[in-house]
DNA sequence: AATTAGCACTCGCCGGGTGAGAGTGCTAAC
DNA sequence: GTTAGCACTCTCACCCGGCGAGTGCTAATT
């Protein structure tokens, strides 16, 4: 446990980092925070802190920084959240009022909102519903031979295939075929449609293999559907100043290794869970912090909302604003398919 | 007009410099190529080929690189452009087979082919109708006060909109609405609906508005729903390296100045056309080239599919490319709505 | 026991200087 | 028109030394 002027001292060697990228000096703590102390008792105070592995210095002679613990510390007990101003609260739900509808276009919103609020990464996965059921499906004729399959499932997804038939059929014999499988699996989960096996024949068949396929993907949470935005604001950060780093970056983010980089499994419901630094398994994430928040029911829709920045990042702005998205996508969902 | 040896020297510089990155020296010509003259008569020549302004000098005693007109002297007369191999071809060929369906899957595979096999971004945008005419159009029941409006226009593209409903609709009262204006407007072009002046009310009016817009964003040709794929790939190339430059592609490459770094309107139909450094208006793309070609018939849909790489770029490969890359959609676009 | 003033020490950064190497342009000879 | 030879130029990498920032330690003070 550290003492009540530790604990001052980290916060501020920790705010001042996040400020200003540059290692922080004994003597800026005294002239910008005003403590009736000299900068030799800060220096004995920073060297106690450096012993217990709060903050270290990048070399002999230079100010110090927060070491990945001392990020830990302050995420978990010294920072204080702020929620975002209220002018700010009401421009961005003014922004979600205005794309009403798909959800894909709520999360692709909500990154783009993360990305411009923090100038960080920002990934978001769509809502998805963890075992969907079929509503309805229905076929519009299209083309001679072509035909598109729309899926609607109970939590209000609309998925939507291309399907290539074999023969020409009008919109009525379509529309046949829609009202037999209907009738047959409206309301069920894939699996019970699975168990039901039954045996269908060419178009039918087709449909329905298309569908479960779609169900399927639906069912599991996935990179695919992920929005990821800000890749530019977050690389003017002075850490990622050469090339190198960037296209470490950018290689990491890319789309087969988004799953590797962030765990979507540390995400908790409702709070807001932080990694940092060495803190994820991933050798390549270790200059970089996650903040991540799973949103949505725990039985229907559920998504998550996370923002990948430098471990020097500004906590408080990305977990409160991480909260705030997180609450309305929930409210949107709610409000939607409550 | 140049003499046969300055061609085969420029080539010769042009080949090199795009293979090393390193300016090319005189006496590095006479090694790797072979001519039976010494070093001292390929500078006499470099040094002529320099005062026409083909090629120049990064400073005193340095090898020669080419400039924008060396490379464009190249890429109109000097180089040979090479079909990619028969294995290479078929490759292609098989994974756009997989890809049956969505125009916009095309896109998005046309753009991750190119971008693998040149290492340049690429840029695709999706198959549009100039003038599209609405085959028909369906409403689909999805929840209680949600509809789901699905458009097929004549050119078998799909698009679709979510609707907001005053009250709660059946299915068959959706279908109801769904044949109405079928009837009226089935056949019939964006100005012509608009031309009729038919006065609706509530769900009518609201779908047709839906529609109009559905349709009018597709007439136009967008970034919107353009794919652009490799970015990670080109910021490898030596030009980029400093994080300077990176920022600035990336910048530039951005969703919003898209349109400013590439200039549809030079996209020739059939050939493919390259924008060299400084034949671009742009200050920023002054170090980049562009290899554009417009794709899909005249009349029905079409679409723009262009790679931007370094001047430093590999010309014939690169045409050759998106020469056959185009081929394919044309193919494509033939065989489904042909 | 905690704080502080003073001071020596360390280390990164910056500017200049230097030497090697690469490649040219020029001149004079072929 | 071509070529050998050579002086010249320019970049790059390296080293060096001074400067400034900031520390750690010690001894004195409260």
């Amino acid at each position: 446990m550290l003492t009540k002027r530790r604990e001052q001292l980290l916060r501020f060697i920790v705010d001042e980092y996040v400020r200003s990228a540059q290692p922080v000096a004994s003597s800026a703590v005294v002239r910008r925070y005003g403590l009736p102390v000299s900068s030799a008792t800060i220096r004995n105070e920073m060297a106690r802190l450096e012993e217990d592995g709060y903050i270290v210095q990048p070399h002999t002679s230079a100010g110090r920084i927060p070491s990945d613990r001392g990020y830990r510390y302050y995420v978990e007990a010294l920072m204080r959240p702020q929620e975002p101003p209220v002018a700010v609260q009401q421009t961005i739900r003014h922004q979600f009022h205005q794309a009403a509808g798909e959800t894909a276009e709520w999360a692709q919103l909500a990154a783009a909102v993360l990305a411009a609020r923090l100038s960080y990464v920002s990934v978001v996965t769509a809502p998805h519903a963890a075992r969907p059921r079929l509503r309805r499906l229905q076929l519009v004729s299209v083309h001679d031979f072509v035909a598109l399959l729309v899926l609607v499932l109970n939590e209000t997804l609309v998925l939507q295939h291309t399907l290539m038939l074999d023969r020409q059929l009008s919109q009525d014999e379509l529309n046949e075929v829609a009202a037999r499988l209907n009738s047959l699996y409206a309301g069920r989960a894939v699996d019970e449609i699975r168990a039901m096996q039954i045996e269908h024949l060419s178009l039918e068949a087709q449909t329905v293999r298309a569908a479960l396929d779609l169900m399927e993907s639906e069912g599991a949470e996935s990179f695919g559907e992920a929005y990821l935005e800000g890749l530019r604001e977050m690389l003017r950060e002075p850490e990622f100043a050469q090339g190198e780093r960037m296209l470490a970056l950018m290689e990491l983010l890319g789309r087969p290794n988004l799953a590797k980089a962030i765990p979507l499994a540390r995400a908790g419901h409702q709070e807001v869970t932080a990694i940092i630094g060495s803190e994820h398994p991933d050798d390549a994430m270790q200059q970089c912090s996650i903040v991540i928040s799973r949103y949505g029911g725990p039985s229907s829709l559920r998504g998550t909302i996370s923002v990948v920045g430098p471990t020097r990042m500004h906590y408080p702005k990305a977990v409160s604003m991480v909260r705030y998205i997180s609450g309305i996508m929930e409210e949107l969902l709610d409000a939607y398919f409550g």
